[in-house]
DNA sequence: GATGAATGAGTGTTCATTCAT
DNA sequence: CATGAATGAACACTCATTCAT
């Protein structure tokens, strides 16, 4: 008996089991087989709603990359404070979501990573990515630091961000979430920081001109 | 023709095909067959000189962990400045050495993490290289911050650390080491400029209680 | 070209295809691609119907088995009499029935007991099989002899049907049924005629004291 | 430094190890590798004493027959009473052994058994060993009781013995060599108790003349 | 005589994909 | 829509054999 409009419910159920099976024995391993049987439906079905594998690994990421940005654009609308640091500390937040630092979510990223190295698809997603964190950070910066200056602080946090997230999901321990938000806030502060020291300087002479045709390059 | 004496010999030519092979398809598609093809050896010697194909990776993740250990004990040996900046330093150059950013020990490394989270014995060498990094940064903070701080410092500039690289090794383009390291200097910098500030406070007040407890825990 | 309801016919046909294979280069050297071959499908239906050619292998023995416990049984139904002598001749000649002595099945039981000998599920079956034989004949010679005598003609007439069987097949030569059968009578009827002798004695006196000991640790 | 009259050494010593081996992983799982470890010796030793692998497999069934025969024949020279039945005790005796009823002989045997089938070198070793057996049975029955009982008896009690052997083999528990000669022993009593009955026949009528064509043809 | 390095064909098994039903 | 039968290439791994030392 055909149904109508099964198609965003098939597809939520078999991303799910696809971060289950991932979670449970790793993407290399993650056959169809597993997912569709985790899915609790037959093999062929995958090929239906998503063009192959590929295509529901895909999906898959671009499921946990939403999740995070709406994460992200939930605490923001939440904001009653218009501020630099309020916006910084809600992207920072944000990365650290119950959505990202749980064991589907950290094993799904990593082998994403490990993929996106080869698959041009998944390399792309990533970029997209990981140039949204950066960007977002940097504007957040922009508001209360010259360009050179915001540029350097958005990389660093964004490294810092990316770091902590990673050591933790490496560790094989619960994501201690309090600590590495602790973290972020101090290095995000320091930057910050500098607005007071650098206020007096003029663009023009923000930064040294090697750094000028450096960043040209970027 | 069978020579003696060949194993070592034989070993680093098929752990240099591995990263090669790495490099070219992936993890994932680096079968024996084409490992044993860019080494120029037939297929069954790699059972012949490590157990099976974990055995290889397992080999190949050591030697580029070697290679890690090699390039900050090198510049190690080579200072002339006993400072605790100067030492931090070394560790930050070593961990951007040339033979940590090239493509094959990027993709490596990224493989190997994503592997780590379902096989227990790469786990463990995952563990023991993260908490390297850590205890080396933390031993060199101890020399001038309290603890607490020091444990913090560390964190802070491990996660950095791997952040850059991360960022660095997923971006696709060439690695900009400059950069990376003028980043992560100027957080070592910034926490090594507390030493000023928490100078006068005694070791038993360095941190809340609270914090105390935490700490023990960990 | 897929079908629905597939499962038997195909089982069934890939048992005939292993009896073929291993009729023609022996169990050791039966392929599973051999086996498809002869069966006429592709390799890897085998892994979708039994779980592996060990689970082929112990389906194919099973197979074997029953075709056995089936010529018995047939032949007891066809039985209008119900005379222990009856009812051994039945199990005689069903142990030699043709589908017991024709060359797949002889060599198949004879790769199956060298593989029962170190695999536990397939010497499962083997005891089974092995017990099934004993006991069906003790069971008859008990209904006219004393239960020591019974055992031992039990035991005899198995061992003599097996030895039948194992030197016919190991001859090389056609299977001489009627010899086989003439010589199994002969010892069930020698056994038989014991009851004349012990008739008279009762149950208690029926085995030397040793005996019983020896017996009783069966 | 090259030694001397090493190979009887050396050859019996890979035939033993070939025994263990097959005894602790059967026949098909026993490669070279395995029986040279077994033995305390580099893999490319075998090819130099035995041809190949088949010629040490052959090289240890001759080893096991040659062990049956000398058993055999050992009690047959311990020997002061030469009547048939004597003798025939003596080979049902040899016939279990110790050196045939332990688990790397049994395992042995059997393996060799399924192989014969396939191999035309095992299957002619085979034939002989099964034909000296029944020869000399029905030379010692041969002596009381006239060709076609003899033939007939011989038959029968070399088949018993297999059976006796065969199912003591698979049985999995250790060999009860007592019971089994019994059973064989009651066996070669009731045959030469036929003598009696038979003994005023003369040979000319001692078998109906379809038998006498079918025995032409063995 | 003895070693063990090296080969490469062959194994069982897995798997994404296709497609008739 | 959905199934699951069927494919066949690819995989890691094993192994008897060869041969320079």
């Amino acid at each position: 008996m055909p149904k109508v409009g099964m198609q965003p419910i098939r597809r939520q159920q078999l991303i799910e089991a696809t971060l289950l099976a991932v979670d449970q024995v790793g993407l290399g391993d993650a056959s169809i087989a597993l997912i569709a049987r985790l899915a609790g439906v037959s093999n062929g079905i995958i090929s239906h709603y998503f063009r192959d594998k590929n295509g529901l690994i895909a999906a898959t990421m671009g499921y946990i990359m939403s999740m995070l940005n709406e994460g992200v654009a939930a605490r923001r609308q939440a904001l009653t404070d218009d501020s630099p640091r309020a916006h910084l500390k809600v992207i920072i937040e944000g990365n650290f979501d119950a959505s990202q630092v749980n064991g589907p979510a950290m094993k799904t990223w990593l082998a994403f990573w490990a993929s996106s190295m080869h698959q041009p698809d998944l390399h792309r997603l990533q970029r997209i990515n990981d140039h949204r964190l950066y960007s977002n950070l940097c504007c957040q910066f922009r508001r209360v630091l010259p360009l050179y200056h915001a540029r350097k602080a958005a990389r660093g946090l964004a490294a810092l961000i990316d770091g902590l997230w990673l050591r933790g999901a490496l560790s094989g321990d619960a994501f201690d979430t309090d600590q590495a938000i602790r973290i972020a806030y101090e290095y995000m502060d320091l930057q910050l920081a500098k607005q007071q020291t650098l206020g007096t300087i003029d663009q023009a002479s923000e930064q040294p001109r090697t750094a000028i045709a450096k960043q040209a390059g970027a």
